[in-house]
DNA sequence: CGTATGCTTGCATCCGGATGCAATGTAGAT
DNA sequence: ATCTACATTGCATCCGGATGCAAGCATACG
């Protein structure tokens, strides 16, 4: 019944501050922050007699309030949403990853359609974070994204916002879309198909904008157009089956690798059909599973090291704050021909 | 030229701070401090004026100074490594989501083979994170665990380590283990496989250990156990080839889904048997994939909602504080039969 | 009507480092 | 030897809220 003698919930014992250390050191608590600070105007004797004292008595800067006096926490918040799609986890780990090495740390700030958008993006500001990098497709307006990003350097990663202000960095998805329409042109596929995604995103919008345009410029049909309302392996599925079951169509370009994968699956295993030789399907992404052997999915890559790159260069910089005009970093993907619409078919 | 007027790389305006907003209604500081707070000693009217005060003026408190002063985050740190595998980004999106329900951000800790693992953790104890979850099956040893979390909740989430004081919440892998070689054993197979994952992880060991004991119980023969060095798609997909081989194998059972996947691909594609007439397969997991119609995959299904409640709830309840007896939370699974292991044959 | 009880509110101070400025010390110049 | 210039170090204060304590005030009760 006598605990009094320590909390009951207690963290232990809590760690040594600066001041303390200085203490017992015998310096001044500026001398210790000092030392710890890269560059400040300490000798190189007493920093290293501190640092000395200071691995010897484990202590550590308390970040928090080097953050609130310095006004500034190193830390980028990430918005994200689509986590099923194995794009994002990817970029999103590498991201944090390339993050680190300069020293930042990630919060994640998941939005999702059940929860309240405006009050997730509240804790964005209170939090203080140095950036945002929002890699969510899910709607927002750009008013909430004003208000959310306000004062602060704003990256929106893998898709845009017309009437934003806010600097972004994606993948050259026209580009894409048009050299996988070159490609059912050069392989002499006459009528295609295109299988959208989540229909109002900017990623879906472009590749779906350019393809048609490409298709009409090379004089070739398109057989099929639906929409989407998800970027699904499920929702590809039944697309391809639509499409099977209307038949006299050459090759299918679905909006993304996930969907694509769906379409394979359907094709193959359910309508029976040979791909390519029946028809062709093309992706886009190039997630791991492209290039499983089963799928052997021919599609455009989207280069997640160079798209990382720029967002990291960005924050790093500074060349997205406030003030500053907003600019689209287009960056080059690749187009990645597989088994799927060239080649022998599988099964 | 002339950009004096305004900071180059300035943050804008900076946000209204408690103490101007009490000034400008006219009381205190601590007013306002106290009627952001739920249940803290404000009158009912002064709270309103100062909430609409401060809804005007667009006030927020700062979250940072909170941290210093309340000397809690309301962060926790999330360490992971292994986002290839689909199961964990489902797991921590799900985990952070229901973090933020209950007022808890989520910072992410990446370790990775090629990064000093000791410098990222070091971050950790610097952020003063509220809690600690460790989701990453790369090798911490338990000292630098201890060291890491030192004096704050901690819960390794689907692992164990032997010497750790640590509580973790896993998957009952073996039970699940136990109910393949069960389901196996209905089955009438004879000789049965184990292809491992990353061979000293706890998962790994626990899975493999209880197989080859309920196998051995059943009178089964345990025809190959294949050593592994990670959970991929390759080396499922490599496994399988070695096993189909050699020959004379009536079922797999992979250490999880991903390897499995790569595995049945392996043996319909390549080595053109049907599953599962010729050889039948599981998995562990039951990731999304596991599900769609073209694996269509036998697995012991992890309840990552079930998972997720449970590392929330300790640590909501804080029952993995120090001091606290380590504790390892088995969460019940559930044998999901699909058609690799039943059924009329794929393809 | 005086006083006890409790609820509100403000004051002062703390959380742990960062930093401008002044004080001190040292070396180099004359 | 004297003075100037610069490198070190410490002091005091600030960052923005949280909170113990005491003063202020209203309601309740005798």
């Amino acid at each position: 019944m006598d605990q009094q003698d320590d909390k009951p919930s207690g963290q232990g014992r809590k760690p040594i501050t600066a001041r303390e250390l200085a203490q017992l050191i015998g310096v001044s608590q500026s001398a210790v922050s000092r030392a710890f600070t890269p560059g400040a105007s300490v000798s190189p004797k007493m920093r290293e007699r501190i640092l000395t004292f200071a691995r010897e008595l484990d202590y550590q800067p308390n970040a928090i309030a080097s953050m609130l006096s310095k006004r500034r926490t190193n830390i980028v918040g990430i918005v994200v949403s689509d986590m099923e799609n194995p794009f994002y986890p990817a970029l999103i780990e590498r991201l944090s990853r390339e993050l680190q090495k300069i020293g930042l740390q990630s919060l994640m700030f998941n939005v999702t359609k059940g929860s309240n958008i405006e009050d997730q993006l509240m804790a964005l500001r209170q939090y203080n974070v140095d950036a945002v990098v929002i890699v969510s497709a899910t709607i927002l307006s750009a008013a909430t994204l004003d208000w959310a990003t306000e004062n602060r350097t704003a990256v929106l990663v893998n898709r845009t916002i017309p009437d934003s202000k806010l600097t972004s960095v994606c993948c050259h998805n026209s580009e894409g879309a048009s050299a996988i329409a070159d490609h059912f042109y050069e392989l002499g596929h006459k009528r295609v198909a295109y299988v959208a995604g989540l229909a109002h995103t900017s990623t879906n919008m472009e590749r779906q904008g350019a393809f048609i345009t490409r298709i009409a410029e090379l004089g070739l049909t398109l057989a099929a157009n639906l929409d989407g309302t998800e970027y699904s392996y499920e929702s590809g599925y039944n697309s391809a089956l639509a499409i099977a079951a209307k038949g006299s169509v050459d090759a299918i370009f679905f909006a993304n690798d996930i969907l694509a994968a769906g379409g394979l699956d359907a094709l193959r295993d359910e309508a029976g059909l040979r791909v390519p030789e029946d028809i062709a399907v093309a992706g886009f992404d190039d997630i791991a599973m492209a290039s499983w052997p089963h799928y052997s999915l021919t599609t455009f890559r989207q280069p997640i090291n160079q798209i990382v790159a720029a967002t990291v260069k960005i924050i790093r910089t500074g060349s997205a704050q406030p003030g500053r005009p907003a600019k689209t970093h287009l960056i080059s993907g690749e187009l990645k021909v597989r088994k799927s619409t060239i080649g022998t078919a599988l099964t």
